[in-house]
DNA sequence: GCTGCCGGGGT
DNA sequence: ACCCCGGCAGC
């Protein structure tokens, strides 16, 4: 039983899935609730399970990583996502339920409410869990009861009913607050159950002290460490955790939204004008950041779940977390301080060809003249990089930066003294200072000098595209597979790292 | 033990 | 095209 008296449609459908936890099912296109794209063939391939004590969507393999971490958090139903006009697109209903897994011992104490309906693939015959009328009810229910003022404005306009003809798609320029909220969902009152006891304070009292850079309140959502509570059996819990955006080229976490929307404004997209975009589009955010719960930063607390505890005392020990590049967010004067001959050096490293480089024929990458060479230069940089550090063995590994993200507020005016990680594997007698800063990140000499040179021969195939290359699993870590290459993923070859493939040639 | 990945299977 | 995994070589 959800603690809003809903009964979810649970959406568990595969054979070997043992138990059915109440996540809401959305489907993965947005919808015309928000007038953004209706669902099309392609992107109502999957529906997305919602765990919704997060307000914000997951891709299914984050829902994965999250599933063997045992993160999963205690499910609410935040439907944050609105609903769409089952009847306008019927099409958009028929899809099939996505595959999620979540093995038994890990749904114990999970409100089990709803019995699995059945433990048939992909269950056509559980018409509820393709229906947006299951959706549309529960945000209805939402809409009205639930969402601060707000957000009602933005979710509760009634679908248009077929009929008339479409209003005019007009694509105008979002808030940073509607981009938010659409996406990660807004901060919900969550009801709660008050039997005996109202337990509003003991709400009050767990909510995270609202951090010091709160604009408006759906930035909040994804700034601060967001700590859902839910009751169970009328008692209050927790879903510690902290939000991450990565940048899906670089893989570089950022902690708050502003810093991934800023990276992504410098280094990855442009306007036709060639000015640089200080606003995503949902597109671009689409394609280019990734979200991700980060279950694991919280810690201590007794009021922590049994299952976040349990997910904490996994990954400790499974294995340390990988080491995260938090890059302090860039600034664009700081690229624009970019001499000449430093540019040209770079543009030497670009050629160097990192092994996993993404194309950078992407549509979502304008490259044009300098900004290109500059957002090139940078993923170069961080792609070899990266690699080096990543394919060091692990004693050399440079500290971590960072830290504790609160290091990120530091970003800001950093004067001079960034702490590079130090690839002391090579030789020591790089010992000069001698860096150089690039879009705000410090690099050390010898990095510079190896990156331009084209991370020389040394350590022979370890660095390069080599057989004794570490892949994607020793780099990223058995908890992190959703940064692993999808080849990766399957157990087929690395399509990241190391030799590129059997060339595919016949005779 | 772990890592990488082939082959073979599934949808 | 995507996805899963048994099993094995090689460390
Ligand atoms: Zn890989």
């Amino acid at each position: 039983m959800s603690p809003f008296g809903i009964q979810p449609k649970t959406g568990y459908i595969r054979k070997k899935s043992v138990c059915t936890v109440p996540f809401a099912l959305v489907p993965t296109g947005r919808n015309t609730y928000n007038n953004v794209k209706m669902p099309s063939k392609s992107s109502m391939k999957y529906w997305q399970v919602i765990p919704a004590s997060m307000g914000f969507r997951y891709t299914k393999s984050q829902m994965k990583a999250m599933d063997r971490m045992m993160a999963l958090p205690y499910p609410v139903l935040i439907p944050k996502h609105g609903g769409y006009d089952a009847a306008a697109f019927p099409k958009a209903v028929k899809r099939k339920g996505i595959v999620m897994t979540v093995p038994k011992k890990f749904s114990r104490g999970l409100s089990s409410g709803s019995a699995a309906n059945s433990d048939t693939d992909y269950s056509d015959s559980a018409s509820d869990i393709s229906g947006g009328e299951f959706h549309h009810d529960l945000l209805r229910h939402f809409a009205t009861a639930d969402l601060p003022p707000k957000a009602r404005k933005l979710s509760s306009k009634p679908p248009k009913t077929v009929g008339v003809q479409k209003p005019k798609k007009v694509m105008r320029v979002l808030t940073v607050e509607e981009k938010t909220a659409r996406r990660f969902g807004v901060p919900l009152a969550l009801p709660v159950k008050t039997e005996g006891k109202p337990s509003e304070e003991k709400v009050a009292e767990i909510t995270p002290p609202i951090k010091e850079s709160m604009e408006t309140s759906a930035k909040d959502v994804v700034t601060a460490t967001t700590t859902t509570t839910v009751t169970k059996n009328d008692t209050t819990l927790p879903c510690p955790g902290h939000l991450q955006f990565e940048c899906t080229r670089c893989f570089i976490l950022y902690s708050s939204f502003d810093q991934i929307e800023q990276h992504i404004g410098q280094f990855h997209i442009r306007q036709e004008d060639g000015c640089p975009v200080f606003q995503l589009s949902e597109d671009n955010f689409d394609s280019l950041v990734s979200i991700k719960w980060d279950a694991t930063a919280v810690s201590n607390g007794s009021n922590v779940t049994a299952i976040s505890n349990a997910a904490n005392a996994l990954a400790q020990q499974l294995m340390p977390p990988p080491p995260v590049w938090y890059r302090p967010s860039v600034t664009f004067t700081a690229s624009a301080t970019l001499s000449t001959s430093e540019v040209s050096c770079y543009r030497h490293v670009t050629t160097v060809r990192c092994p996993s480089a993404e194309p950078l024929s992407d549509d979502s990458f304008v490259s044009t003249s300098d900004w290109s060479l500059d957002a090139e230069i940078a993923m170069a940089l961080d792609q070899s990089i990266n690699h080096k550090v990543f394919q060091l063995p692990a004693e050399v590994k440079p500290k971590k930066v960072y830290k504790k993200k609160v290091l990120l507020k530091m970003k800001e005016k950093r004067p001079v003294v960034v702490k590079k990680p130090k690839v002391k594997s090579i030789k020591k007698r790089d010992r000069e200072m001698e860096g150089m800063e690039v879009n705000g990140e410090w690099y050390s000499a010898s990095t510079i000098r190896k990156v331009r040179l084209g991370l020389q021969e040394r350590n022979g195939e370890k660095l390069r595209g080599g057989k004794n290359m570490r892949k994607c699993r020793s780099v990223y870590g058995i908890q992190s597979q959703d940064q692993w290459c999808n080849m990766c993923k399957w157990k087929k070859r690395c399509s990241r790292f190391g030799t590129p493939k059997p060339p595919k040639d016949e005779e």
